[in-house]
DNA sequence: TTTCGTTTTTAAAACCATTCTAAACTTATT
DNA sequence: AATAAGTTTAGAATGGTTTTAAAAACGAAA
């Protein structure tokens, strides 16, 4: 009887999309998937992977989250011009973000539910559909 | 008996909101509300005044839209990171956003309708609700 | 395991949108 | 017209992100 085994490893992660495993891909793809879903900045990140002893450049933490959006492993959150969010949750899900102070938590993909769709512009698909709930604190 | 008048003049428009109708914010006002509904970038509110032969600096382009936005003349609406959108419409109602184009484009309020929202987070509370609808190009 | 071609990483420069600064200019008020 | 307060401006500064070109790491083949 086999196993299944939802936690996959880093490299195993990697080579499934065609990415080569890497040290500093290696690295950053543990800070990312090892526990639970994130929502990172790349300065965030690069702090947490330098405090961590793992050497890599902002350039390459900034590489890797591209590489790692355009195969899927990530998702990429527009929430406030200037600064791109990353989210390694990729499942149907929504969010939550503070104005004030910048958190960015998930919504369950059931708790908003879109009862109704417009029709899109000729020539077009949906791509995605982005739910962000803009919150002040009290 | 008063005529309703829904098209207030650029100079009402300010006054109302308490900020000084000065040559340049007039001008800009009447770029963005003149004609019906408008998402635009400060850049391309600053070319667009330029051309119109209208001296106004793109430091000043971006204190207006910031101005307008604090009162409650324009909405913001983050759709990518790096670059901010001002939408004229802020009426309730969501967004195309074509990722291959960059086309910016008003979904009426009534086309979606959220039929379950989640509880906020403690201390907070909803300021609102973005719902962009990603297209890719057929 | 050495070599070779390819991919990846890197520091540094470049880039781009946006904000800041401090001086010049407008505007409203007297 | 004089004054005081608010506004605009060019240019510098900032902050996040991408580019560049060279060095390092990688994987395949011999």
């Amino acid at each position: 009887m086999k196993t299944i085994r939802p936690f996959t490893t880093a490299v195993d992660r990697l080579t499934a999309v065609g990415l080569r495993p890497t040290r500093q891909r290696l690295a950053l793809a543990r800070l990312l998937f090892e526990d639970g879903n994130r929502h990172i900045t790349a300065e965030q990140l690069h702090r947490e992977a330098t405090k961590g002893d793992i050497k890599v450049s902002l350039a390459t933490v900034y590489n890797t989250l591209n590489q790692f959006t355009e195969v899927g492993l990530l998702r990429e959150v527009a929430v406030e011009a200037g600064r791109a969010y990353f989210d390694t949750n990729i499942t149907n899900h929504h969010h939550f973000f503070n104005n004030d102070t910048g958190d960015l938590l998930d919504i369950p993909g059931d708790a908003v539910v879109l009862s109704a769709l417009p029709e899109v512009p000729e020539n077009t698909v949906i791509g995605a559909i982005d739910v962000v709930v803009h919150l002040r604190n009290k």
